[in-house]
DNA sequence: TCGATATTGTTTCCTAGTCAACTATCTTTC
DNA sequence: GAAAGATAGTTGACTAGGAAACAATATCGA
């Protein structure tokens, strides 16, 4: 009664990635949870942050995500006055998005928490590896052709 | 009308590590999703293959879950007879979740997606870096003692 | 120029989790 | 040995996302 021997969930990198990525996320997600903000919206304001003003079919492709989520995500972030939605100038369909006043003075804060939970997770590595680490992870995201802002 | 600079999104091992993370996962999602599987079902499997027979309470220990995802989780692998649910014969709350001969049958198939999974994103990486990434991986793990099993 | 097609954003339905309350049992403590 | 507390599993309310259908508007092609 013995079974055919297959390969232990260990011996995956996918697995050990995804079990430190996890973390990594959590401990920043929670770290954010504590400004009332989750990583979604996070993203969301980051890119804001630096454009001025953004249509939400873009930060669909962006972030990956479908554009009925962005929607909803966008309602949420306008409930909580940290970004504002106004129609197009130039196109009847669509829609600019922009960090309010209240929503830019608080990225800054936001993207202390995200030094933060790097320094947590990464800042005990020496140099040499935190280097390596990220070449091989942006060797292997070029190759696949990886572009989306990971949020989830 | 200059804001504050603030690091970019890309400055962070945390945003490469679940760029990567969450394009693999999805990969590894799709291919289990052609057997009607997903991650989190894998898991179940996966775990129970090597024991015989586990408490959904272990299981949601092992696996960061809660108690009540792991009974709907149950639910859901009993109804596509993958796995068999009993009364615990020494503890009347307990129950014991095992395979039923379908499910161990098809876990084999289902880690050869796991390999080939992993043999896509990082088949190409020579031996030494795929080390290394592992090394770190693991460093890092047990720096922050990260036992449970990732799932998501 | 007008009909076909594409694009934008919203909405509804579905899924897979969390959280917290609940029931049933088991264990401890006096 | 009974009361108090802990533990096992389930359930219901809620959340954040995806998929697909939809209405409104733009664009393209004959």
């Amino acid at each position: 009664m013995t079974h055919p021997p297959i390969s232990a969930l260990t011996t995956h990198l996918g697995y050990w990635l995804r079990m430190v990525s996890n973390q990594v996320s959590l401990g920043f997600a929670k770290k954010l949870a504590t400004m009332d903000v989750t990583v979604a919206e996070w993203v969301v304001m980051r890119e804001l942050y630096d454009v001025e003003t953004l249509a939400p079919s873009r930060l669909a492709e962006r972030m990956g995500m479908t554009r009925g989520a962005i929607s909803k995500l966008a309602d949420r972030l306008l409930a909580k006055a940290l970004i504002a939605r106004d129609a197009s100038p130039d196109d009847g369909r669509a829609q600019t998005l922009a960090l309010t006043e209240a929503g830019r003075k608080l990225v800054p804060q936001l993207a202390a928490l995200a030094d933060a939970n790097d320094a947590d997770y990464f800042g005990h590595l020496p140099p040499t590896e935190r280097q390596m680490l990220e070449a091989v992870l942006k060797t292997v995201a070029e190759r696949r052709d990886i572009r989306t802002i990971p949020v989830e």
